[in-house]
DNA sequence: AACCATTACAACCGCACAACT
DNA sequence: GAGTTGTGCGGTTGTAATGGT
């Protein structure tokens, strides 16, 4: 019964990490909870997918963000909220994760968002609930104010292109916390499934 | 040089959904 | 239609690297 796991945990080693690019050069992507079966490697297929998404996959890019990207993350988070693959996805080279850890260590420093301490034990079932509603804003937040997304569809409702909503949330020249408004987020992409650089970079100045 | 604190990033966990059987 | 499997997502935790004393 209490089977111990027979997954490794913790980092990769280049060993490992070359079992899995061998792997997914000889098989490519996908069925990833067979690579353990197929080659031998002590890890589950969740892990795996994860490794090869965020680290081993060539188009990902290493070292530091550039201003640009910094300041495209901080609009299209203004945009979509904490929608990391969204974000991460108008950001060419970066992933998700990247684009999640970044914002968590840099960028929410930079404008002075400070996670709520007391939705540490209950933040699990309220995903993205990142703002206090109460009327304590920095001045960062006056720049940059965040989306409330208590209200929000499931960003699967979105994410699968039936129910493209999330909310805009400015009022004339201002975002305004507390009265969003539903955008259809299809409005802001361009045919080839871009979000108009144009809006994001001018839409909230 | 050694220790401690902080930072930055990699990885894990739990949940949800879609596709498949 | 129900159950299973595979995948994707966001939040959280763990750890290596770095800086300060």
């Amino acid at each position: 019964m209490e089977e111990k796991s027979e997954y490794k945990k913790g980092l990769w080693s280049a060993e490992e990490d070359g079992i899995l690019m061998e792997y997914v050069r000889k098989h490519g992507k996908g069925k990833w909870n067979r690579i353990p079966k197929v080659t031998g490697l002590k890890r589950c297929g969740k892990s795996c997918r994860l490794r090869w998404i965020n680290y081993l996959s060539p188009g990902v890019k290493r070292g530091r963000f550039s201003d640009q990207e910094n300041d495209l993350i901080i609009r299209l988070h203004n945009l979509l909220g904490n929608r990391w693959s969204l974000i991460a996805g108008r950001v060419p080279g970066r992933t998700d994760n990247q684009v999640k850890n970044h914002w968590n260590t840099h960028l929410s420093k930079k404008l002075g968002i400070i996670k709520n301490p007391t939705a540490h034990s209950s933040q699990s079932q309220t995903p993205s609930k990142s703002r206090d509603d109460d009327n304590s804003h920095s001045q960062a937040q006056d720049q940059v104010m965040m989306t409330t997304t208590d209200a929000l569809p499931s960003p699967r409702d979105y994410g699968n292109g039936s129910s493209s909503w999330f909310w805009q949330c400015h009022n004339n020249d201002h975002f305004n916390l507390h009265t969003p408004t539903p955008v259809n987020v299809l409005d802001l992409l361009d045919h080839d499934d871009h979000v108009s650089l144009d809006f994001v970079w001018h839409g909230f100045a």
